[in-house]
DNA sequence: ACCCGCCGGTGCGCCACAGACTTGG
DNA sequence: ATCCAAGTCTGTGGCGCACCGGCGG
């Protein structure tokens, strides 16, 4: 069974929030992201129906089941049996969507909790809108049905062929939801690609609408991070390949990778350049911090997992990466990708916390930087 | 080939303080 | 064994500085 909310503690979790690190019921997801304007900026997602720590990325059409990138990675990596599942991504949000609004959103999703409106939110409730899916519904009959568009989730295949897609960050407007699409692995073999470009309507309901929770249920184990190796093996170790030095400038370019679907014609890898999430989160690579904002880690942004055996044109022989990897992983003990925040409160404070110079200061003494206002006391 | 300065990327320490944790009665 | 108070420790984010490697002169 999912984890409880980390807020109320009550409900059952049921979104992530990246900025604040925590697993939320809609209640308390409306609740607290209506406090004020930098909160309803925070994106969330559906929690990770496998692991239910991390937020989930994907879609499995196969499983019904959302999953995170790692119980992705696992689960459907290149070799298994289920290398040939069809995904799709799921979108993240900000704002304050009313539960009716989700279950646009996330169509896959029956059992949405009711969440009564926040009074906060209203306006932004209905000022909400997309207006730069690129993937419309003309035909929905619903009244605010740009939600549904995006939302649905685009197949993933339509991020691997879509020549330029377009970014949604920034399209909303202002105090609307924002529907930011998760960048996904476009992993060989996961996509039927004859199903590609086909926009997800309601009335086109492909997979059932099943409770996706009824088997939302892990074994009763410690899913904190500290045992993150020995729950996905060797996912993490694959993830930190991914930053190697010199397999950066590799992933930057187009290249064919391999299907695992002999019937499929390759596709081709987009470059992160065409990625809409780097456009919000200003991430560069590879000192990319700002990947969780969306749920979007760079592995992601990378399109192929690293460890996929490399193409034809592979841009570096064995041994050149494995001195490569060898030196990532030097740099990787030195660094902190992984930062978990163990405590939110903590994390809360510290982001209003009035300070001179990047230090804390005591409450009441001067400052030069208030997170909340950006105003100085001299 | 070697040295030097410049530049950009990166890591680390600092700060206050709430809350978690430990210890002793 | 349990409770409570007091003391100690931990972790949080932005900034500045030091360090490092790459590059050009």
């Amino acid at each position: 069974m999912g984890a409880l909310c980390d807020f109320c503690g009550e409900q059952r979790s049921m979104v992530y929030c990246r900025s604040d690190a925590a697993s939320l019921c809609l209640s308390c997801d409306r609740n607290v992201h209506s406090a004020n304007a930098l909160s309803r900026r925070h994106t969330r997602t559906l929690l990770c129906d496998r692991c239910a720590s991390q937020p989930a990325m994907v879609r499995c059409l196969v499983e019904n089941a959302s999953l995170c990138q790692n119980c992705d990675w696992n689960g459907h990596s290149a070799g298994s049996s289920a290398a040939g599942h069809k995904r799709q991504t799921i979108n993240c949000y900000s704002g304050c969507p009313s539960s009716s609004e989700l279950s646009k959103i996330w169509t896959f999703v029956s059992d949405i909790p009711n969440v009564a409106p926040e009074p906060n939110c209203e306006q932004g409730i209905s000022m909400m809108s997309i207006s730069d899916s690129g993937v419309s519904n003309q035909d929905n009959a619903a009244g605010d049905s740009s939600l549904l568009d995006i939302a649905s989730a685009t197949l993933m295949s339509d991020l691997g062929t879509a020549g330029k897609p377009k970014s949604l960050i920034g399209s909303s407007s202002e105090a609307g939801v924002n529907l930011l699409p998760l960048a996904t692995d476009q992993m060989a073999g996961s996509v039927d690609s004859t199903s590609a470009k086909v926009p997800y309507t309601a009335d086109q309901d492909m997979f059932s609408k099943d409770s996706i929770y009824e088997d939302f249920c892990v074994d009763d184990v410690d899913l904190s991070f500290e045992n993150y190796e020995e729950l996905f093996g060797t996912s993490h170790i694959q993830t930190e390949q991914l930053f190697d030095d010199a397999g950066i400038d590799s992933y930057f370019e187009s290249k064919e990778i391999p299907s695992g679907n002999s019937d499929e014609q390759p596709k081709l890898m987009q470059p992160v350049t065409s990625n809409a999430v780097s456009a919000d989160s200003g991430m560069s690579i590879p000192g990319a911090k700002d990947y969780q904002d969306c749920g979007v880690s760079p592995v992601l942004l990378m399109g192929e997992p690293p460890w996929h055996p490399p193409g034809p044109e592979g841009s570096f022989a064995g041994a050149t990466r494995d001195d490569a990897i060898t030196r990532y992983k030097e740099k990787k003990k030195r660094r902190k990708f992984d930062k978990k925040i163990r405590y939110a409160s903590r994390k809360a404070r510290a982001d209003v916390r009035k300070r001179v110079k990047g230090r804390f200061v005591k409450a009441g003494e001067a400052y030069d930087y208030d997170p909340l206002c950006e105003t100085r006391s001299y």
